[in-house]
DNA sequence: TCTATTATTTCGGTGTACCTAAACTTTGAA
DNA sequence: TTCAAAGTTTAGGTACACCGAAATAATAGA
């Protein structure tokens, strides 16, 4: 029921748990778990063991894991952490892009929530991290935006970056250099193919370097979020069991 | 040697052992330590130990504990790490004076060197913290400020208040309450005795509630700066092996 | 100087979060 | 339908930072 002194191993798991299907549906297994949190398989066993008796998750031996309306709600407090911090750490410190994610993975365990709401006052109560990924309210709603992953995608189809993994420095960096950041406008030319990657092309006369060869790595990395249409903002409530299913475009 | 992955208790038991001699010279005993880190004194057999293997101190059996210059530097390294944190939660987030202790107690464990100058930067290197206390600087060196402690002082004494301990929130927001801060004028009028309390004025107008009785828990807490003759800062070298000694006014 | 008190250390044991290796399920290819 | 490969759990073990109780050293008073 309880799951009083919050370690932080268990904030971790639940956090990779819930990021497993931000953004697609399929349930995390024991190996893919013990993989993201860089640990032995059989160390993620007896912590899903020990997960269950708190409540935070539902998991039947050699199944997937599921979390509960309770591990949602812990899971989407360290989501909304870690990219506060991370908007924070850019905006008021000066960190850059790809600096901020490991800096705000220590510090999600560490702050209260007292320092979690006077950050994110003295932002302005921002929705999306520096990344263009959405940060959870106190309450655990987060405003979300039809996107797509751009390896999804089909040629013709235009639109502005919305989300970018933020996982890899070195990614980050080399999207810099040649141009593409959150809000970028690219048009997407060539359909990817495993190995082959992906060519694309900037409409902006601002990013005109011509079109692009993104490797198939990268266009994974990055979400497009369609123009016209669906704008923006369609809002899910979070809170309670429901969880959280990505926008689908059915067009 | 090396002290390689810096558990936060191995810092918070360096920390502690350097607090105790900060305004005083006698080393701690393996019981006060225990005491002030919350932990039996078994505990601090082991750890002590454990710290001598990493030549973080020195020490023999059934004797007191003191820093080496290793040691040292990484006390010096944490006193730096709460006080910028307290400084930067005032100053930037808005919290109060007595609500600081505990959040950098957590943070000074979890923020990296990046962070800590980048916060010094933004605050522009600040010397002091919110109570008052010096802040080292990266290199380790703390500037002082002659300072007695209230309790220690004669009648007729003036200055002002340079430091306030910040062990105890209670006590800090009744001194708020009365018109105590760090930088309030004072004069002692009668001496102190244990259980007797000590009596004060303030000759600032600004602060004017008349003539004060202080109790003597409450008078140890406060530092008194001499106007005058000495008015601020002998800096002194602490990165090496020399232990810091309080300024020693010799009038 | 001897003993009683106090301080400190040693000893055996706890919970957490890991590990490797072995045993066990599940799955899918023949 | 069978069985080997892949995925998962169990078993046994480690390091860390604690604990209480027992043993030992230091100290202070008679």
């Amino acid at each position: 029921m309880k799951h009083s002194p919050n370690s932080s191993s268990i904030e971790d798991y639940v956090k990779v748990i819930y990021a497993y299907t931000e953004w697609q549906d399929k349930p995390i297994t024991s190996s893919a778990l013990a993989t993201r949190l860089g640990v032995a398989n059989s160390s993620v066993s007896e912590m899903v063991r020990k997960l269950k008796d708190q409540g935070l998750v539902d998991h039947e031996p050699y199944s997937p894991i599921h979390l509960t309306a309770e591990g949602l709600t812990l899971a989407l407090a360290m989501v909304r952490r870690h990219r506060l911090l991370e908007t924070y750490l850019v905006r008021e410190l000066g960190y850059s892009w790809d600096e901020v994610h490991d800096e705000a993975e220590q510090l999600e365990h560490a702050v209260s929530d007292h320092f979690i709401e006077r950050m994110s006052a003295k932002l302005g109560h921002p929705s999306r991290d520096p990344h263009g990924d959405p940060i959870p309210d106190a309450q655990g709603r987060i405003t979300m935006v039809p996107s797509h992953r751009l390896d999804e995608l089909d040629p013709g189809h235009t639109g502005r970056i919305s989300r970018i993994s933020d996982h890899d420095p070195a990614l980050l960096r080399h999207l810099e250099a040649i141009g593409i950041g959150v809000d970028t406008r690219l048009t997407v030319l060539g359909q990817p193919r495993f190995g082959a990657g992906l060519q694309i092309a900037f409409p902006d006369a601002t990013n005109d370097v011509g079109p692009l060869t993104l490797s198939d790595e990268v266009a994974a990395s990055l979400w497009l979020a369609s123009e016209g249409a669906h704008p923006d903002c369609s809002v899910q409530e979070l809170t309670g069991g429901s969880l959280m299913t990505p926008y689908s475009d059915a067009q």
